[in-house]
DNA sequence: CATGAATGAGGATTCATTCAT
DNA sequence: AATGAATGAATCCTCATTCAT
């Protein structure tokens, strides 16, 4: 664990209080899944780096070598929240775009849809987020890969805008990106204002620059 | 500079030939900031958790325990870093705006010169990231507060734009930090894309669609 | 058969179809077997510590707590194998002893039967091997005896040689021995010399030396 | 550890007594050797995969983790034991050569030198020992040739015994070799027979079977 | 200024084993 | 007869850090 982002030592006290011993067979029976979302809290919270394994078995009341059941790595643990985070995200954004048509509409509701994910389930800051793990071996790969179809979505929606000459789309794209991924670096819950009040400006700014 | 620890960094000359041991045969006259670019470097690349003492240590031709002659702790070393890469991108903005009058042209120029300054030293990049700012520590306060001071500049900049009604400056300003932020992410050296073409558009956007 | 638990080798005809589930259409009929050769294998190439009974169970298709339905633990799985092989040698000895009565030849044919079963059952191999008895446990103590039992086979043949004065029937026991399981180290089933001229090379010195 | 060979559990009263704590910066220059000839006794009584960092440290008086100052790895610490070893045996018998011309008193000298290192040395048992290593990578290719470079002596003596037709020096020496590397599995230092009688009896086998 | 040697805590991972189902 | 899920202890190793020299 970095020093900069201290843990309470011996936070035993805070347990689900459910039963004190959970006995061998858990309720439960998807053990994954809750590893999983504890993983994706916590590497949210702290980075991949700076989250132990002995973290994430601790969140969800398991010995370390137990989570090694369910996962055979900290690395495939990581792929497979990152995909899951993935596929909600891509879930999330088809349904908002659901039977309308107006692609300045697209956009808005995509990116609406995006920083909406982004702010509630604070699971995914840190997972689209760039360097995030590390070593920079083929997890770095499957991790980039899981993003770019993500972003064939956005693509795709850019290019119904028809944008006028002078205006690269692909720029343009990651440029609304880059202004929604960084939201949560400085979104304080307060509600002041709603990300989706955040996310309309940045797309309102585009077509106002660029609608016909 | 940085709070925990005043560095000399201009005055070396004042004492060129005291030290009798001319240090390991190393052309720069300190080590320190040998110490300090390598760890920006690496830091950068890997971010901190996974850069390791050793690695700063190795890279700069030290043994792990030297460094701490130069540093109390890896902490301090880092905030120092950030310190410092943040006064380094002040001088770069503020010297871009020297003699600029008109208010977007200054947007566009510190746009640029801080995309630039974000690309060419790669020590910038991981720095400004989001995923520093996880902890709730001191340290976490420290880096908050380098940004925020940074920042500032630009809020003027913004301020001088006289926006017209239901076009928010702050949001605006997080919007284009976060995209240009986020370019290193994507940005491939390949030179289809120039820094400043890329910052250029970001602005260009913001310029078509909130001037006068 | 093993100290521990004794296990129904050959009349598994007895009761052919009673079992309502047939297994996991594995072909042998029962998995204790197959248990016993996977550990062997693994354990001759990779070493009796360096085998997990995850290796073990993974090899025959098995999940590691199913093993432990078959053997208690590691240690008697060991015992068992270790059994199994000494008894699979001495039969193999026994067996080419045959008829034979001139006691010369019967050391070359028992040589001949030993080094041959090193060679193809790899699975003997690492179960003489030294590293096996390093420890001071029951265990060892078992092995120890089942090896002396089989040795006492060669003790025999070694004592109706009736070898001269000054030849220590003992020493020059334990020499072949050796030079016998010493060749598995460095022999490569290349073909140039089979085992059986290898071990035919070794008694041949022997007579050739204290023959009458 | 392999449950073949459990250890103590809490050993720690029979430390060195030399100091209750050896304090930081310890009497003996050359803990390297320290450990080294630790890891050298451990691994020869309990094998490679059977001694534990762990142990080592325990037995030199050290944390796990400063025994990796001195070596970067398990398997570094091990080549340079067994490089160590060979090196010692390879001076032992070249000492004992010296100023001795008859080709059979040379063999004789050199077995017995080696049986008498490989006795007194506990060390040395396992080290010559084959398959030792459970990953069976590189580390092995290194064992193997640090070994047939000691064993290059014993092939010029053979060499020179000038032996009839009919015996293959080859095979010959590697079962004098067998049977000397296999000594340790059975000898007892009961002082019955001494290593040197041992050995002389292989040779004299050998020279009773071939000299001319 | 720096090294050499160590510490102590924690890192990911693997192990033999257990047991309810 | 075997699975699925977990345990607890041990594995090798890395980390930031210390300090006598």
């Amino acid at each position: 664990m970095s020093p900069l982002r201290p843990r309470p030592k011996q936070e035993t006290t805070e347990k689900p209080a459910t039963s004190p011993r959970p006995a061998r067979g858990k309720g439960g029976k998807n053990r994954r899944e809750d590893i999983l979302r504890a993983a994706g809290t916590l590497m949210a919270a702290k980075g991949y780096d700076a989250t132990s394994m002995r973290d994430i078995s601790a969140a969800v009341g398991m010995l370390p070598g137990s989570v090694y059941y369910h996962f055979p790595s900290k690395e495939a643990l990581f792929v497979e929240l990152h995909n899951d985070v993935v596929q909600t995200m891509t879930a999330r954004v088809l349904a908002a775009l659901e039977g309308v048509d107006d692609p300045w509409e697209r956009l808005r509701l995509s990116a609406r849809a995006h920083l909406e994910g982004l702010i509630q389930n604070d699971n995914l800051v840190a997972i689209v987020s760039p360097q995030f793990i590390g070593g920079e071996k083929e997890v770095a790969q499957v991790v980039t890969d899981h993003r770019r179809t993500y972003e064939q979505i956005f693509r795709d929606i850019f290019e119904a805008l028809n944008l006028p000459e002078g205006a690269d789309p692909t720029i343009l794209r990651l440029g609304l990106f880059g202004s929604l991924n960084w939201v949560p670096v400085w979104y304080e819950g307060d509600g002041r204002r709603s990300p989706a009040e955040i996310s309309d400006q940045f797309v309102a700014t585009l077509k106002s620059a660029y609608a016909a």
